[in-house]
DNA sequence: CATGAATGAGCCTTCATTCAT
DNA sequence: TATGAATGAAGGCTCATTCAT
């Protein structure tokens, strides 16, 4: 029988997750050590290793955290769906990525994206999240298609991966250099997905 | 004063360049210890020392070796330049994903995108040769805007960060998943391009 | 004040040495963690620190228990005495070293062996038990000789060294290998104490 | 290439093991730490590393290191052989428990004994070692027993471990008690083993 | 008395780097 | 130049012990 509650504990993970996300942020996933995450999150080591058992542990969990977070903007392509569905899911995504309280988050992001490519728990946890939404992706794809907003000769399956990439390289470069103007590339994505679709 | 040829010099340089891509490819950057390098490449720690005064600097010799390889690619932007080139680029480049020869550097390339969050200098580098190319994107976009061939309303240098993401993300995904047919997705990237401008 | 009988208090003390006991025989004194015993014996750690005030102290409790133990089996060493004593007694011990439900006191024995080659403390419970009934043997012994059923040449203390010496290497030998026929050696033992008695 | 010699590498390994020896002794397997030893020895963690790929390494490389010391006093079983040769091997073991050179190696030896109850490692080297003579044992026995030097009534296996567990078990003794006077012990070894032949 | 979260010293191990040969 | 033994600063993790509830 526990002495605190399961929300306590909850709680305690994600304070240790919060601190880990912003050393991670500051110093990367390697050469950010757990005594950092700990003076970051004002507790002992053994204290953390209560509630991860490795560091390894600690950024699964930041890894499967960031799925939910990834799912919500993707609710447009259920309804309305179509090309209006894209349209508002890149809006809502291009648009957060000048949001200054998701840049941890964002940046430890894409460092998973690196780690993805040589740990297979975390590719798993990447491909999974990411495969949890391509169908909607394609639905949406294809029904812009049959709507006639859409060149019926794109493969949606490419398409969706096409999308995706540009999101993901988009972050990237203005992680690189925070002067882009995501705003405007959104409205080019925009425009370029309603030209092609006036064909 | 070297003993030894400035070319001799070189192409030790590059064997032991070759030998950390291996390691870095199959290790990662922080995983591949100096004793991983020296074994692949059948050298002792000094020797290798002789070459590159640290390990961060051998890194930064392939993150500018690969800057050569990216700009390579590039030339049809000049000519014929407008939308063919940027069309014969993005052919080229989604073509070279399934490469195998190249698989190493892509994927040290990927993880590089990760270093250059956390290290200013490989920041440098990435950008700098980024911004190296960037101009004849613009350019080649300009010239199809002017021509007709791509709708005016889009702002050059957007599209030319949101296609440049696209195929930064595009490659991303194919080393998760190897199963993606790259192929298809620059199909698909040709179709959504040639049917904007058309509209 | 103790709220508690001093009855509760030993019977909880047992129930750790116990749990103690057990995973020390099976991980060893130095590998057993608070914790193992915690869940074996089904308490907290602030429970078991309420009756050991460190993991020292329960490995002393638990030399100290075993002390009775060792007594026990040497009362024939009074009664009947001489030569029909020491048999009795080896009938005893041997026959014994078969017992299953004595194996991890007799493993946890032995760990203590090597532990009082260290602790201070240890060696003195265990040189002190030994030494208790010592004086049993050596007037066994004396005994023995004046019955003319044992060579007057040797020397009572001595052979009592040789005798206990060769308990503890026999359980220790059996303990390495279950295989031993320990019954096989308690007859070689009887029929050498024997046979030195007719010469 | 290496460029020192095998025999300096081995001299290497001696001088570590004899540091490790000294601190077992002192402190016993699990309280000896590897800073311990390095302190000792004069060299770096990372050089010990060089040598030891683990703490475990170095406690199993004494442990067969020691197995060598073992079987050299066991020459008499086979010639001269019979009792005569138990005797001269007891003599010279129960002999050497008095070298005071040979005391940290006694030692530690008597600490691995309790390790091999652990250690499926240990234990294999230990009985092998054991059993590697044990069959000389059983053959003195007996060719003892065809002169007509040692009760035929005997099983000699039996016989064998429970001689070898008296030494054993008297050489724990000793360790735990130095006053005792190994010497008579021997003798009064001799003494039985003569004794029960004359019966 | 019981609980178990928290502490923090300490341990084993790794690895970039140096330097005598 | 090439070698690889040696260095030593960290880093991840463990665990006996404490103490507020």
């Amino acid at each position: 029988m526990p002495k605190v509650s399961d929300a306590y504990v909850e709680q305690r993970r994600e304070q240790i997750l919060d601190a880990a996300l912003r050393c991670f942020s500051l110093q990367g996933l390697h050469r950010t050590t757990l005594d950092d995450i700990c003076a970051d999150v004002g507790l002992s080591k053994g204290a953390v290793y209560n509630y991860f058992k490795s560091k390894k542990e600690i950024v699964q969990a930041l890894r499967d955290r960031s799925a939910a977070d990834e799912e919500a903007p993707m609710s447009p392509l259920v309804e309305p769906g179509g090309l209006e569905g894209l349209r508002a899911v890149a809006r809502e995504v291009f648009g957060r990525m000048d949001d200054r309280s998701e840049r941890d988050a964002r940046r430890v992001g894409a460092m998973l994206w690196s780690e993805a490519l040589l740990d297979s728990e975390i590719l798993r946890s990447q491909v999974d999240s990411t495969e949890a939404y391509r169908p909607k992706f394609d639905a949406a794809i294809v029904a812009a298609q049959e709507a006639g907003t859409l060149p019926s000769s794109i493969e949606p399956r490419a398409l969706s991966v096409l999308i995706l990439g540009a999101v993901i390289g988009v972050q990237l470069q203005h992680e690189w250099e925070p002067g882009i103007d995501v705003g405007a590339v959104g409205e080019a994505f925009d425009a370029l997905l309603t030209a092609s679709g006036n064909a």
